[in-house]
DNA sequence: CCTTTAAATATTGTATACAAATGCCATTGG
DNA sequence: CCAATGGCATTTGTATACAATATTTAAAGG
């Protein structure tokens, strides 16, 4: 990972997810070239891989900018979650070993860990959640799903500091795993499906309480002839700091 | 669509495709730039796209090669395609208006007419073929579905030519999509969904029998560093020419 | 005053040169 | 004879220069 180009994609990306650039924002490769201090080679293969994401959106003049999100985007990205992390879910209680089942007990008890201190340790909170999807999915043995959620999972609204859960939501997450663990102990594909969607989405609605009022539906990609002019920008200074994840 | 990137990747795309580049081919920047007739430039985009595409694999120590297909790789993209566009046709069928529903019969005609003569026209089946879904997918409105199901759609095992579909097998495909219009026409999502599944899981059961006994199971990824060498490369001189599309 | 046109500016696309890394092969030492 | 090490060839990564294209600005005409 020592590449230039991944520096760069890693920079570009984190800028946006930091709201350090607001949707809308035109994407110029030299600038953000200067801005990673590299040439615009790797800020080029960056912004590709962006766009793949749906992170960058680009007009049809070959133009980035960074995606807008309206309140149904956020929606449909989780929808698309639920069933494909759903499916995931299914598969892997297929083909679960005692091998995986125990990496999966082991991330879920860093994360009992994490919100047992009496200031929960929510950087070892969101790390053993992503180990525990991440086993899961490893488990799943596809290709294609992995990569098709790859670019899903971390996505700009789906980010939310988790220390905007409180201890009950964080010790409801980890039961939630429990009980996925349990379906992959008896190898119900049925039963773990639907613990996940039922966790992603409740992820969803999670964010969705926290931010009522806070999105007017911004609309999804500048159009062509005029991109960062009009748009209603969203992140306001006092908004990017409100970029975080949200636990499922 | 002018420039050179795009048809690098085109040309790529299509020797891969057609078999030019048998699986575990090593894919060198110089040799497909002259091959193509552009710089390295361009081809290292059409690559990075590919490669997202699962089309390309690339080693740990980033050379790329013409990625393998193994039963089970080709089973769990019809899988995930028959998830997702069914998912896209639940969505269309709640928001499905009279112009797209229009574009949808159009279409189905235009594949009727084409199958209809005595020897059926298989590019004008295939055309309307990817009209309808596209139709489809345009109506469920997810920009996400649509990323994700662009690079499910067209894959190298799901190239197949229509060719190979006797007139019964382009009736049914079409009497299918007759189905899914009345589903559409009735706004019910949950019978479009059943109709689409059933649809492209036939497809691939269409492709396994076709394929019975001659794929051997060859494994996915080339491994760092043994990649050609060892290769059980099954796409032999006879077998390029069997690369097309399993219409569902 | 608005629209249209044309030049100027800014941005992206492609090619090429060079640097870094990987892989291969032969040689050497055990 | 096998394993390890060194250098040589090949391949990829990055930077930069130049060409093509898009956007903006300003001026002219209606």
């Amino acid at each position: 990972m020592s590449r230039t180009s991944d520096r760069a994609y890693a920079a570009i990306r984190n800028m946006i997810l930091a709201g350090e650039l607001p949707a809308g924002t035109q994407l110029g490769e030299e600038a953000l070239a200067e801005k990673c201090g590299v040439s615009r080679t790797p800020v080029r293969e960056a912004l590709r891989r962006l766009e793949t994401e749906l992170l960058v959106v680009r007009t049809d003049t070959q133009r980035s900018f960074v995606a807008e999100w309206s309140i149904d985007d956020v929606r449909d990205a989780f929808d698309l979650r639920a069933m494909l992390e759903g499916y995931a879910a299914r598969r892997a209680a297929q083909r679960m070993t005692t091998d995986s089942l125990a990496r999966l007990r082991s991330a879920n008890a860093q994360i009992a860990q994490a919100i047992a201190l009496p200031r929960p340790d929510v950087a070892a909170f969101i790390d053993g959640n992503r180990m525990f999807h991440a086993a899961i999915l490893d488990c799943a043995g596809s290709r294609r799903l992995m990569a098709q959620l790859g670019s899903l999972v971390e996505q700009p609204v789906v980010w939310r500091t988790a220390h905007q859960y409180g201890p009950d939501a964080l010790h409801r997450s980890w039961s939630e795993h429990e009980e996925l663990v349990a379906a992959f102990a008896r190898h119900d594909g049925g039963w773990a499906e639907a613990i996940m969607q039922s966790h992603i989405l409740r992820a969803y609605h999670a964010y969705a309480d926290a931010h009522k009022g806070l999105t007017g539906g911004v609309s999804a990609a500048p159009s062509a002839k005029t991109p960062p002019a009009e748009l209603p920008v969203v992140h306001s200074a006092g908004a990017a700091r409100r970029v975080i994840e949200v636990a499922a």
